[in-house]
RNA sequence: UCCUCCUUAGCUCAGUUGGUUAGAGCACAUGACUGUUAAUCAUGGGGUCCUAGGUUCAAGCCCUAGAGGGGGAGCCA
């Protein structure tokens, strides 16, 4: 006989089992005893609500009643009663229950109390096992069907892009080398170079720090396309909303525009979210609460107006508001922190890079919702977007949401071979190199955009959670490669 | 990488102008309790006060250096 016959704690929350014989399997959370009865509360990961078992120590040995402390696994068969208790509609009467594993209540780190994050990240092993990263977690699985399901369903092919690539072209940040070079004693060249030929590649290579070059290619082909693949990027960057490996959503789209690209970008981020409002109700209720009793803790000043639910829905249901950089400075530097040289970085000038302080400003303060940032200088972005008529700005996009500012950054690409070229010469980007990028604006090119979104950053907004090394289950982090 | 704050029991934290034996809550153990909801009540065990050096009659507290962590900035997704 299999193993596995149990019934998860999701069916049984949701529909009648009452007088059904059943096995439950999951991990104690807590345990009340007294000389007539035992109640266990059970978890079993299929969602964040705990099922009751009632163990009567007439009928469960003294030994297995021992023996089931928090972090414990046990097996549970009973019949599903009527609860004689106010907090639960049934709950299982045990006739047998077997410890599957034990956990020493003494060095058992989690106990049935509120953990600081800071903790819980130490033993990022053990914290899938907490309400919070549980719930996490299941959102976080729930926003990458949903992904997959809404381009899918759109007509999408999903891309498997390079994952150790040659090309650093794109300039997006430090890179992970990837070799099998001996490094106490390299191969050289007659200057004292390493002589990459001898390695495994036969030439340099390194971590993916973005598959959008690729996943162009395959746009001039299938037409739509979309990566979701990890990324890595070797920046020395120690904040709340970068790593060093995440994950990252890339779509690329032949025969859009810069305005279908913003359509596509705004209607998908409506729809994940739309999808984990429907979905994860419990879980994000549970979450709702909890960041609701962390701005308690914050200075009034500091507190988000709308409680996360709220905040979702707000997204989901209220367009963005699409404005351009040049637009953007204006309303900067009238604004009150620029007068009151309040910013960190006063805006005097068009052509001035954003700082977050200004990102926050406009989300946060001016328009209160998710602003689509349009048509940047041409001289603070990548070589590959697409060129206005103006002769200044590109047809770039960023999207900044409140709390973790840009989630999404893309542009329409730029399908003319003469300004491409001219603009990476500007840039000093190598053309021989990019032989393979070029073919398409040689063969059949035609206009063509798209974006790259952060999972990450993503799942931090549905969740609520503060850092993103909370939303990803072993995060890497300069100086931290843990588990 | 820069700025800033923090490090005291398994966890969360208190610890006065430097002063005798370093505390609390939770957790854990034992006991009590006829159905509990992070049960409750009683009792008990539990400390390299991050590390190294220094000042002092005396350091958890002051000084120097280092380690680890948090927040902010830059870079970006």
């Amino acid at each position: 006989m299999a193993f596995n016959k149990r019934v998860k704690i999701k069916s049984l929350l949701e529909s009648d089992f009452v007088g059904q014989e059943v096995t439950l399997m999951g991990w104690v959370r807590t345990k009340r005893s007294n000389k007539n009865v035992s109640f266990v509360a059970l978890n079993d990961g299929s969602t964040i609500n705990n099922y009751q078992v009632v163990a009567d120590p007439n009928i469960i040995d003294e030994e297995t009643l021992k023996r089931i402390t928090t972090g414990a696994c046990i097996k549970i068969s009973g019949q599903i009663v009527a609860s004689q208790g106010s907090g639960q509609n049934s709950e299982i009467a045990a006739s047998s229950i077997t410890i599957l594993g034990e956990a020493d209540p003494e060095k058992y780190p989690l106990q049935p109390k509120k953990h600081s994050l800071e903790f819980l990240r130490e033993i990022a092993h053990l914290r899938m096992r907490t309400n919070t990263f549980g719930a996490v977690f299941r959102v976080r699985h729930a926003l990458a069907y949903a992904v997959h399901k809404y381009f899918n369903d759109k007509g999408f092919f999903y891309i498997h892009t390079p994952i150790i690539t040659a090309s650093d072209t794109e300039g997006a940040g430090e890179t992970f080398k990837v070799t099998t070079l001996d490094l106490k004693n390299p191969p050289l060249n007659e200057d004292g170079s390493i002589n990459y030929k001898e390695d495994f590649f036969e030439r340099e290579t390194n971590l993916t720090v973005s598959g959008q070059l690729e996943g162009e290619l395959a746009a001039m082909a299938l037409a739509e396309i979309y990566t979701f693949g990890p990324t890595f990027r070797a920046e020395n960057s120690n904040t709340t909303r970068h790593l060093a490996e995440f994950w990252m959503i890339e779509p690329e789209m032949a025969f859009y525009d810069a305005e279908d690209n913003q359509d596509l970008a705004e209607d998908f981020l409506q729809y994940v979210i739309g999808y984990a409002l429907e979905h994860c109700k419990d879980d994000l209720a549970f979450l709702d609460k909890r960041a609701t009793d962390e701005e308690q803790g914050k200075k009034a000043d500091q507190r988000s107006e709308m409680g996360l639910l709220d905040r979702l829905r707000f997204v989901t249901e209220n367009k963005f508001e699409r404005i351009t950089y040049t637009a953007a400075i204006d309303i900067l530097r009238n604004s009150n922190p620029n007068k009151k040289k309040k910013f960190q970085y006063l805006i005097e000038e068009w052509g001035a890079d954003l700082q977050s302080e200004h990102e926050r400003f406009l989300v946060e303060k001016h328009f209160k919702k998710p602003v689509i940032l349009t048509d940047y200088p041409k001289e603070i972005k990548a070589f590959y977007m697409r060129q206005n008529d103006d002769g200044k700005t590109v047809a770039a996009m960023d999207i900044l949401f409140p709390g973790i500012g840009e989630i999404v950054g893309g542009s329409q690409r730029e399908e003319r071979m003469d300004r491409l070229t001219q603009r990476m010469d500007e840039m000093h980007i190598p053309q021989e190199e990019m032989w393979w990028y070029l073919d398409t604006r040689r063969f059949g090119a035609t206009p063509h955009a798209g974006f790259g979104l952060g999972f990450e950053r993503l799942v931090q907004f549905v969740t609520g959670m503060g850092n993103i090394r909370d939303v990803i289950a072993f995060p890497r982090t300069p100086g931290n490669a843990e588990f």
